[in-house]
DNA sequence: CATGAATGAGGATTCATTCAT
DNA sequence: TATGAATGAATCCTCATTCAT
């Protein structure tokens, strides 16, 4: 209770003000003393949490990604059918960025962006391992198209990012049905087609 | 013939310093010097094409853009098939994306981040038209899903971007073969499952 | 007459402000804008003519310690005797120092602190050869000390700087006499005692 | 043996930060923080001992002067004769400036520049009596030459400062042979050249 | 006495834009 | 038309100093 440490409020304010300012004004247009503003802190404040303003980008990516995954995986194990077992990511994966939109804003502007550091990139993707996996099994069974995890990404889930800005663009609005329809496209998508 | 006062060489020497640097730089990191600096014009000089930086970025978004929706229904007549149509029309987008990678990594910049005006971004949007008319037919057909608009872009034609920023970042390299893959998780995802 | 190059005036303002407030306040204490402001010019401008600070006070150096040395070289011969050579160079280092207050006052602050970079500060010592030629020549003729240069300099030349800076701080004031005393004392320190 | 409320050990942990840092970096490029991290203290805790940066570096600068002064006269008599106590103050603050670089540095680049207070430096320089009661003695019975006190100190003194400045470059060595050197020549410089 | 956290004020530097030529 | 020089207004960041514990 105490404040005796570095208040980790602080530091998730911090974190938080970045997420809001970069979806709405670009990481141009969001100077440090706005961020610093929207936290209710001094601008030297953010120096006391991060180094500078690639390192506060660097580490809310990594932050809002890590976020994203434990959301994607947290009701998935690996024990189900590999249909369901993507049904139940996707479904996720869907709610997170329904529900967490602004994260999902975020992280779909620094993927699309060189904002952020090659390191924290990568460090972002690491934790995709559990739908790597799946996929892999997938193959294996012949139930999911042997392509690379990168074309399975672009059409299973990246579409949802651009739902999102779409949405938050006010140009269209996400609904259960619409959710339904695109979970249907994405693993058509991915899976072999029956015949 | 005659010699236009403004000279569009520069104009379009601005356009594509813009484009090259926003792609590796991002757009924050962009100064207009070094626009100037790799068009090989003075700063001053921006300011007899363009308005102002928000103005070269904007047109430079719609000249682009046009320049992917011209490539796109170069080759297509509304007379075929929807299905022969859609192959026509998406060919050609993965063929601009490959082609002029450039081109198409400044859109999905700019698609992704709240760099250019709505009134630009709109106007961008408009010459799509083709490939939405193509898409009502194949609903009334029965042959595409009747879903939104918005939906079928983000499942047919989005994740084409995806795949391009991937392979400009070295992670993955794009061949005829993953093309036709592409092709056909595009088509699948849109397309009514017949029985 | 015209305004079309980077005016040498105005980079002459800069050298000359950065001296004046350098020494009367310190390197720490003098900021860019003050600079600015003292040389009529925007803080912006600076950059023009200077990479940073660091690079405005090396220059500076450079060109003052270019100054003095010429100066003290311009109406010497080295034809002369090493005697004679010595009077007439040590007189005009003394007239350069009394006259250019301000310049050797900056030398000394330099010169007794790490403010300055190492290879501007070795290139500001590159043209004190003439003198250390002289010494060379007046130690194989058996009339000055075998001595090592460093011990020569900081008896027949450093002292100055010392009775400069009191002079500048307004314990004490140079005349004739003193620097006729000072002289004696310069050159008695450095050569070898008669018997 | 009872323990001082304020720790003697910390104020003297901070004067000896104090004198490296500002040797090495210059006062400029000299933080508090920087300070108090060297003298593993909070930066806090500085002002328990002392007002303010500038109290910090004024206090500093009278203790080390007055180290260099107690040294000097430590082993001197005023019963000597003027050559033989001149020779004997000269060598112990050579002993002092070869012995306590730091100190001497330190001294050499405060009274370069305008970093002390006036008064400080007045302090300072009181316990320099000795020396100058010396030279009073010297004038008076025709030994040492009869000039301003600050021409003597320039060429007897001033110039070890010089010499251990070249010596911390690594321009140079001081070893014994140029103390001997040395040290006839400031005698020669201030002496009366008997005929 | 001691401290880590916090900060306001200020410093170096950059940049979009303008101006004189 | 074209430009290099110039700049005011920011921007990132640092630092001496204070405060709550």
């Amino acid at each position: 209770m105490a404040k005796l440490q570095k208040s980790i409020d602080k530091r998730n304010a911090l974190v938080k003000a970045t997420i809001e300012l970069v979806n709405n004004n670009g990481f141009h247009a969001t100077p440090m003393s706005k961020i610093a503003k929207m936290a209710n802190v001094s601008p030297a404040t953010i120096y006391l949490y991060f180094e500078n303003k690639q390192d506060l980008v660097n580490q809310t990516y990594i932050e809002v990604k890590s976020k994203y995954t434990d959301y994607a995986f947290a009701t998935y194990n690996d024990k189900v059918s590999v249909e369901i077992g993507f049904e139940v990511i996707w479904k996720r994966i869907a709610d997170f960025k329904l529900k967490e939109c602004e994260n999902a804003m975020f992280l779909a502007q620094c993927d699309n962006t060189p904002i952020i550091d090659e390191l924290s990139r990568q460090e972002g993707t690491k934790h995709l391992q559990p739908l790597l996996d799946l996929w892999r099994r997938g193959k294996k069974e012949g139930i999911i198209k042997p392509m690379s995890d990168y074309i399975l990404y672009a059409y299973a889930i990246n579409p949802l990012s651009f739902l999102i800005i779409s949405q938050k663009r006010g140009e269209f609005t996400l609904d259960k049905t619409h959710i339904e329809e695109a979970y249907q496209s994405a693993w058509n998508s991915i899976k072999v087609c029956s015949r």
